[in-house]
DNA sequence: CGCAATCAGGACCGGAGGCGTCCTGATTGT
DNA sequence: ACAATCAGGACGCCTCCGGTCCTGATTGCG
């Protein structure tokens, strides 16, 4: 299974809480912690890894705060996993490494996995944070949501 | 990035290396492990767990073996993957768990990533071994390929 | 002008899980 | 009967993720 990281997870949560009500809005990082029920110090990383990935813009000093660089339509999944956990590749000797496989020339996998890379990417680009936003709010509790939960 | 398990990369490595040749012959664990590189009993486990999932078949006793269960055409690299790693999913909390989660309610992951799974279940599906076979070789060394290698 | 609030960046540690190995038993051809 | 080979599980090392914390830079407010 794909393991995908945990920070993914929260990442998505925050940008799509950040999504809603006014895009504009700047949220600090305790007031998010608060309203997504996830450990503050951990939604600092996160954010500050969005950040850093572009995904989000981050406004320093009293008042300050993190709003959403892109509406959520705009940020396709891919993005966030590339913030959160780097490029995305399915192994490590996919990426560069040329020459520093031990069995080099029956070693099979050089390149190898190449087009399955291009077709996570391909998919993984397709998929934008607004469509997996909410199965179930949508439906049963919109109306919780707008409330800080936990 | 998707931390494939390593274990999986060697799956395809001994599976193009039994797809080669006769694809009927039977091969020792052994003698894979001398033609791919790859240290013994990692090649036995693979191996192991390769008939577990049904993309090889397995010969026991004196002279027996393994051999390939279909052409290598045949087998989806999610097939290997799902045989390796277990059921492909992106997180723990995806598949089932239904209740488990301590946020529950504000907790908006659950069945978030379906339809991102989907997609790279779907892609994954899409691509063949025979797909993932030597995009070097075939350029330079195709004939190499038609006589058993190393 | 000083202070408080907030983000930026990195260091640090604990725990989980992958990876590789090995051992014992079952099966089969010679 | 023996040797070869796979089946299945147990085990330990080691890497890496996760979560936390600390210090410094920046900015608005009193």
């Amino acid at each position: 299974m794909f393991r995908l990281s945990k920070l993914s997870d929260y990442a998505v949560v925050l940008l799509s809480e950040l999504g809603r009500a006014n895009e504009g809005a700047v949220r600090n990082a305790s007031g998010l912690a608060a309203a997504t029920g996830i450990a503050e110090p951990t939604v600092a990383k996160v954010l500050k890894l969005l950040a850093g990935g572009g995904l989000v813009t981050s406004q320093r000093g009293a008042h300050g705060g993190y709003r959403l660089a892109r509406p959520l339509a705009a940020i396709p999944i891919a993005d966030v996993i590339a913030a959160i956990e780097g490029p995305i590749a399915l192994t490590a000797c996919v990426d560069g490494h040329v020459g520093a496989c031990e069995v080099e020339c029956s070693c099979p996998v050089r390149g190898r996995w190449d087009p399955v890379n291009a077709a996570i990417r391909h998919a993984l680009s397709e998929i934008t944070l607004a469509d997996m936003a909410c199965p179930a709010w949508t439906l049963t509790g919109a109306a919780r949501l707008a409330e800080p939960v936990v």
